[in-house]
DNA sequence: CACCCGGAAGGGGC
DNA sequence: CGCCCCTTCCGGGT
C-alpha cells in the first residue's frame, strides 16, 4: 500500500479536486483523518480558491450543506451552477433526487447525467459537503457529542454475551431498503447530524451496540495510519470508482462515496493521544472510553470493528451499506458490497479495495470464530461474538502471543476455543462439527444461544475464542479436521 | 457471471 | 525481527 507521504502529491489525474485524494463526499471526513491541511483546499486543488467562493456564492435559499437540500434545493443548485460557471444546460430530470443523493452520485455519475459539467458539479459539491462538514465539525456540541445515550440499550451482558447482543434492533428494517437512502439523508438532515463519528465503538471497549453511548464519538482516529499525517490519498481514487463498483447507483442507492463524510471516524491512535480535552470532540475527541489505555483500540482499524460501528451506528446512516437482519443473532447484511469496500477501502487507505478483496478479509474471520457466513443468503455473515467480545478478542490477540497456543491447535483447522484470559471469562470451547451453519440465522433467533456456531474454529489466530456465551458453556470440540469453515460442502 | 472459498505470498504497523 | 491483520491474487466450486 501506498500512502502518500505527506501531502497529496498532485495528481496527474484529471479532475482536480477530486482528489483531493479521495472520492468525494467522503473526503471530508478524510480530510480529519488526514491532516492534511484540511481545511482549506487549497493547496491541492488548481481552481481552488475559487470553489470557497462559490460556497458564499449559493443562492441564499440553500443550505450550506448540500446533503440536506431537498429536490427543489437541487434544482436550483444546478440552475445556480448553469449560471455560474457557464456551463452547458443540464437535464434537470436527471436530478431528480435530493442533495444527499445528489452528493452521493460519483464523477462518472455526474458526468453522465450532466454531460460536460460533471466535473464542475462534483467538485463545487464537494466543496461545499466539506465545508459543511467542517462547520458542523467545528460546533462545539455538535450533534455529534455524545451525551445522550440513548441509542442502544445495553444489553448487559449480564447474560452471556451471546447472540442477542442488541437488543433492541430498532426499525432497522425500515432502513433497508431503497429507502435506506432517503431515510438515512433524512435523519441526516434532522438530526443534522451529520457526519462525525458513529459510534465508535466499541472499540474500546465499548462495543458496539450496546454501548452506544459513546458513540458518538467515538473515534478515534483513524487508521490511517497515522503515519502522521498524511494523509494521503492515493490516487487512484476515481479510478477505482470508475471501474468498478458503483453502480452509478440512482439517487437512492448511495454508493461508496456516499457517506463518507458520515463514516465513523477513526482516529488514529497515537499512543500519545491523551485524552482530550472533553470538548474536542472533532478530531481530538476521541476517548471515550476512559481508561483503557491499555486495549488496543483498534478503533475501525479492524475490519470487524469497521462493520460494528457501522452496523451500530447510532442514526443508522450506513444502512444502505450494510444492516443488520437480526442483531440479537448477529446476522448481517452487507446491502451494498461494492461501496462498503469501498468505505472499507478509505478507512485503511487502499482504495482500490473492492468486495472481492473484503470478502477475503472477512472469511480470514471464520477462523477465529469471529464471523461465518450465511448460507444461502448473499453477503449474509453472522457475528459469533457481541462485540464485548470482540473487544476481549483484541485482547485475546495480544494474550495469545503470551499465551501459549496451548491447547490444540494443531494445524489450522481445528481447534477449540480456549479462552484466554477474558475477564469474565469464558471459558469454552466448543466447537462442533458443524456443517451447516446457521443458517437461518434469522430463524434462530436466538434459538442459538450463543453458541451455535456450530463451527469449528479454527484458528489462526487466536487461540481459542471464546466462546461467547455463556461463560460456560459447553464445550465441545471436535475437531475438524477438514478444512475450516462453514461451507461444509464446498 | 456473481459469489464464495481458502491457499499463498506479501506488506505495513507495531 | 516476529506477529498480527489484512491485502492481493488466484484457481476452483456453486
Amino acid at each position: 500500500m501506498k500512502m502518500v507521504p505527506g501531502p497529496l502529491p498532485p495528481i496527474p489525474t484529471s479532475t482536480t479536486m477530486d482528489r483531493l485524494g479521495l472520492p468525494l463526499p467522503f473526503n471530508t471526513d478524510l480530510l480529519w483523518r488526514y491532516p492534511l491541511g484540511f481545511p482549506h483546499i487549497s493547496h491541492q486543488n488548481p481552481p481552488s480558491s475559487p470553489l470557497l467562493d462559490y460556497k458564499s456564492q449559493l443562492p441564499a435559499s440553500l443550505p450550506s450543506d448540500p446533503r440536506v437540500w431537498n429536490r427543489d434545493d437541487v434544482t436550483t443548485f444546478l440552475q445556480w451552477a448553469e449560471r455560474e460557471f457557464d456551463i452547458q444546460p443540464i437535464d434537470h430530470d436527471m436530478f431528480q433526487m435530493n442533495g444527499k443523493a445528489m452528493c452521493l452520485l460519483t464523477r462518472t455519475d455526474l458526468s453522465e447525467r450532466a454531460p460536460g459539467s460533471g466535473d464542475v458539479l462534483h467538485n463545487v459539491l464537494q466543496i461545499l459537503v466539506r465545508e459543511a462538514n467542517n462547520l458542523q465539525r467545528m460546533l462545539p456540541s455538535s450533534p455529534v457529542t455524545p451525551t445522550s445515550r440513548h441509542p442502544y440499550p445495553l444489553s448487559p451482558h449480564s447474560h452471556p454475551p451471546t447472540p442477542n447482543w442488541n437488543i433492541l434492533s430498532q426499525n432497522n428494517e425500515s432502513l433497508h431498503s431503497s429507502h435506506a437512502a432517503s431515510l438515512a439523508a433524512h435523519l441526516m438532515a434532522q438530526s443534522n447530524s451529520v457526519t462525525l463519528s458513529p459510534a465508535p465503538s466499541v472499540d474500546s471497549q465499548a462495543s458496539s451496540p450496546q454501548h452506544a453511548d459513546n458513540q458518538v464519538f467515538g473515534h478515534s482516529i483513524f487508521s490511517v495510519n497515522g503515519s502522521n499525517g498524511s494523509g494521503s490519498n492515493p490516487s487512484d481514487s476515481d479510478e477505482d470508482a470508475d471501474k468498478k463498483c458503483y453502480n452509478g447507483s440512482p439517487p437512492n442507492t448511495p454508493t461508496a462515496y456516499s457517506f463518507m463524510s458520515q463514516m465513523p471516524y477513526f482516529p488514529p491512535r497515537s499512543p500519545k493521544e491523551p485524552v482530550s480535552s472533553p470538548a474536542a470532540f472533532k478530531n481530538t475527541g476521541r476517548e471515550f472510553f476512559p481508561n483503557d489505555p491499555s486495549e488496543p483500540n483498534t478503533n475501525g482499524r479492524l475490519l470487524w470493528d469497521f462493520l460494528q460501528q457501522l452496523l451500530n451506528d447510532p442514526a443508522q446512516r450506513y444502512t444502505s451499506y450494510i444492516a443488520w437482519k437480526n442483531r440479537e443473532t448477529g446476522v448481517f447484511k452487507i446491502v451494498d458490497p461494492s461501496g462498503l469496500a469501498k468505505l472499507w477501502g478509505i478507512q485503511k487507505n487502499h482504495l482500490s479495495m473492492n468486495y472481492d478483496k473484503m470478502s477475503r478479509a472477512l472469511r480470514y474471520y471464520y477462523r477465529v470464530n469471529i464471523l461465518r457466513k450465511v448460507q444461502g443468503e448473499r453477503h449474509c455473515y453472522q457475528f459469533l461474538r457481541n462485540p464485548t467480545e470482540l473487544k476481549n478478542i483484541k485482547n485475546i490477540s495480544l494474550l495469545r502471543q503470551q499465551m501459549s497456543p496451548t491447547n490444540t491447535k494443531p494445524p489450522p483447522n481445528q481447534m477449540n476455543h480456549v479462552p484466554a484470559a477474558k475477564p469474565d471469562s469464558l471459558t469454552v470451547t466448543h466447537m462442533t462439527v458443524k456443517s451447516e451453519p446457521a443458517e437461518l440465522s434469522e430463524e434462530l433467533p436466538q434459538s442459538r444461544p450463543a453458541v451455535e456456531y456450530d463451527d469449528k474454529p479454527t484458528d489462526l489466530s487466536m487461540d481459542g475464542p471464546t466462546d461467547l456465551s455463556s461463560n460456560t458453556r459447553h464445550i465441545n470440540i471436535v475437531c475438524s479436521p477438514d478444512p475450516p469453515l462453514v461451507g461444509p460442502h464446498h
